[in-house]
DNA sequence: TCTGGGGTCCTAGGACCC
DNA sequence: TCTGGGGTCCTAGGACCC
């Protein structure tokens, strides 16, 4: 049998690269692209990373520098960005049969045996070319390998976007000079736990005994070990795995305290929630509603209980949902505290064909469940995500709502999925 | 003033059963 | 005085990822 391959494609910079792609004045500049409510740096182009800008960093903290360098700052558009990724993603697909999408800007392939570097390179310029998006490839007989490998292609710019570990002849020197947190899957914790065996290194993890790495680190650590030492232990998965939960929650864009203005925020979370499980057919079993005050704010009183509620028949009915998450939210709600945060969590899902109604159950058609779809139907087609046409009374309005609706000050326009914000050529 | 959101997997411990 | 042991299932919380 044949040794099996993977590659790691993953796009450079994704979400500032997305943004270039449709601006051209933001090439060769800094750039920066900031999470949800425009509160931190969660995308950074090449050269904001050299300017020492550090990622997840909170936007304050950067002002100075920002200032001093014209650092462009965006908000994020993640339309644009899903959209630009699932271009991306059928061009690998057409290229190879199987593809896992691992995440928005990343991935992983399974290689053909003819599959070398000359076809690598080939992938990554027709990737450019039709869409705008650079891309690095890592290559090895794991996923782990793969992904190290991809981590050096984007580190090292003389490689070209391309590398394979394992046929580089100074593959040993080079892991033992990668500390192990820089491995997929070895976070803070595990990189101490490692460094109190003796191994900082890459190269001193790859030469650990597997039994030792077992009792010490248990099967996650062994699966690590072992993947580093190209036995595969993670299968490409094609087919995504049935979800498990969905949630939707948001900062709000100053504190609130009243109990009025958190039932409107929620409400439009729970409507997001359960289209979101609508449109993938599922019902939820259970919900959970959290509260969460600032918890950068030491000096104010902190409170941040979360609720679970069983449901006895699955659901995925907006109204229904919203009428327990509103019980749910007054039953955890106290006064005088300024609140930062609310969410909801729609778990135990299954499928709307095969679920198990309650014993009790009277066997209605739900007429809401018609509503819901019928309002799903119509804000696909004339709405846009972020901005839904038509809404219920309890999600407010564009001028009831006051403090909890996030900050969105840089976003860039939405140009590939709205006609109203298409761009625009001038000759 | 300002500090994201949405996931998965694993483990430990309690409840419960025989 | 003496008070089992082994299994499953569920949940909460930690760790990690992008």
């Amino acid at each position: 049998m044949s040794t099996r391959r993977f590659a790691l494609v993953d796009c450079n910079n994704f979400f500032c690269s997305c943004e270039r792609v449709f601006n051209p004045r933001l090439l060769k500049v800094p750039i920066v692209v900031l999470s949800n409510n425009d509160g931190c740096i969660i995308s950074r182009s090449q050269e904001a990373k050299n300017l020492g800008i550090p990622m997840g960093a909170p936007l304050h903290e950067q002002q100075e520098v920002i200032q001093k360098n014209r650092v462009h700052v965006l908000s994020s558009n993640y339309t644009l960005y899903g959209d630009m990724s699932a271009r991306v993603m059928s061009i690998l697909r057409e290229e190879v049969s199987s593809v896992e999408v691992y995440s928005i800007d990343e991935a992983f392939l399974e290689l053909p045996e003819k599959f070398d570097e000359k076809a690598a390179s080939k992938l990554r310029a027709k990737v450019l070319r039709w869409t705008g998006i650079p891309v690095c490839i890592g290559m090895g007989t794991t996923k782990l390998l793969a992904k190290l490998s991809n981590h050096y292609a984007k580190k090292n710019h003389s490689y070209g976007g391309l590398f394979e570990l394992e046929n580089h002849p100074f593959s040993n020197d080079i892991m033992a000079s990668t500390r192990t947190g820089d491995l997929w899957g070895v976070g803070k914790n595990l990189e101490r736990r490692l460094q109190h065996l003796g191994m900082t290194t890459v190269l001193e993890f790859k030469n650990a005994s597997p039994a030792c790495i077992r009792k010490e680190l248990g099967v996650v650590g062994e699966r690590l070990l072992r993947e580093l030492n190209g036995i595969s232990c993670m299968n490409l998965e094609e087919i995504p795995p049935a979800r498990k939960g969905v949630m939707a929650s948001r900062s709000f864009g100053s504190s609130v305290e009243s109990l009025e203005e958190l039932e409107e925020a929620l409400a439009n979370h729970v409507a997001r929630a359960s289209e979101r499980i609508r449109r993938f057919g599922l019902l939820a079993s259970h919900l959970q509603v959290s509260l969460q005050t600032n918890r950068f704010k030491k000096e104010e009183p902190q409170y941040a209980p979360t609720i679970g509620h069983a449901l006895l028949t699955p659901t995925a009915s907006t109204s229904q949902l919203m009428n327990i998450a509103r019980k749910m939210l007054h039953s955890i709600y106290r006064s005088g505290y300024r609140y930062k945060k609310t969410g909801i969590f729609l778990g135990g899902l299954v499928s709307e064909d095969s679920f198990q109604p309650s014993l009790f159950d009277i066997p209605v058609t739900n007429p809401r469940g018609d509503i819901d779809k019928i309002c799903d139907a119509i804000n696909k087609k004339l709405g846009d995500p972020k901005n839904p046409l038509i809404t219920r009374a309890s999600q407010g309005t564009k001028q009831s709502s006051k403090g909890w609706k996030m900050r969105s000050q840089r976003r860039s326009p939405r140009y590939t999925t709205d006609w109203r914000e298409l761009p625009i050529a001038r000759i």
